[in-house]
DNA sequence: GTCTATATATGGATAGAC
DNA sequence: GTCTATCCATATATAGAC
């Protein structure tokens, strides 16, 4: 679809998206929506009523965009490392090409964390990826391929290795690579390998 | 010191924090902290001309409390596994004490990623920790203890797997645990114990 | 130092012309 | 459907009395 093409609420969506995830709800400005959308603030009313209505909608949007790709992984045929290996992987992939979501969800759950519960619970129950997750990496334990864990401990652990460094940008940029930008963007680079070795590593029994 | 010990401006400080920190600059009321405070509004502007200088000043001393223990484990003369012991346990121990405090902090960096940078360069390159970690793991990964990586990555994982659960807690708490608060507070305090076997697994090299 | 009252600015939302 | 002009609520900040 080219750009010319797009319906001016499809305009209005996706320039809401850039700001609302650039400076979360309560930065964000609905003069500045409607810059970034080339038209007048009071066409933004007339599409969506409500500044808070406009925001729901584009975090729904993300949400539905990111979580299942997050979860995909659980369902693939792979052997458990590999499994692992291409979570990671798909998930820095994905990081690196949406670096302010993580913030973003999280800035919103923070100022709204009730609101958001029928939503995720619609994802996520429905596919049952963690269920999934769960049975999976219990099995491997009793195959003895990883040595005891905790599913839940496991799960946690691989989204805050694959996140955190994201979310923590400015400071871990600044602190440890003295705000070196090339520098960092190949840390979290390198990062698909070694959380990926780093998890495996930690859960591995050796034949 | 008593609470009627303090002066007026320590009490507007505590005030001011409790809210930021749950608020977020944005999210903030001068209202909301003169109530915290119970003082009258236009006390905040006689102690702290404006809300930025307000902010500004909670956001340091935020930084210079939780900064310098998060790097103590540095320090300690104890063998490396108990070091990385040590650090898990006092930081998810803080943590658990100060739940809000990352949000806080990541959503102010976010929204000023540059004001910040001195800050934190005094605090850290003061103490010089971080070169302190880069040497402490060098050797042992040449003395064979751990298995090579990258100091910067270990530092990473180390940070993130004891900070994200408890920025991510609304939407870990609802999706793995249904929203059920106590469970959830178990699963923290047993990440103790379990992120500090999960690091160590993942670099100890068996003799 | 602490208060009440008020100025000033900003931003979300609406009215009404085209 | 899109615009300009404007309303109205809210929030920061100041003036001035005590």
């Amino acid at each position: 679809m080219t750009e010319q093409e797009k319906s001016t609420e499809e305009i209005i969506f996706d320039a809401a998206q850039k700001v609302f995830v650039l400076k979360g709800f309560d930065g964000a400005r609905m003069q500045e929506i409607a810059q970034e959308a080339k038209i007048n603030k009071a066409l933004l009313h007339y599409y969506y009523r409500t500044k808070e209505k406009l925001f729901h909608a584009i975090f729904e949007r993300v949400l539905s965009y990111i979580i299942p790709r997050v979860l995909a992984f659980v369902e693939s045929d792979e052997p458990i490392f590999s499994k692992i290996e291409f979570f990671v992987n798909t998930y820095v992939e994905l990081l690196l090409k949406n670096p302010y979501i993580p913030n973003f969800v999280i800035s919103e759950l923070n100022r709204n964390p009730d609101s958001i519960a029928e939503m995720l619970g619609g994802l996520m129950v429905k596919n049952d990826a963690l269920k999934k997750f769960t049975v999976l990496i219990n099995k491997e334990i009793e195959k003895g391929t990883i040595r005891p864990i905790r599913p839940e401990h496991l799960f946690v652990n691989m989204i805050s290795l694959c996140i955190f460094p994201f979310v923590a940008r400015p400071i871990i940029q600044g602190v440890i690579f003295k705000n070196d930008k090339e520098r960092y963007q190949e840390f979290l680079m390198e990062r698909k390998k070694e959380v990926a070795s780093f998890i495996i590593n930690s859960i591995k029994i050796e034949k």
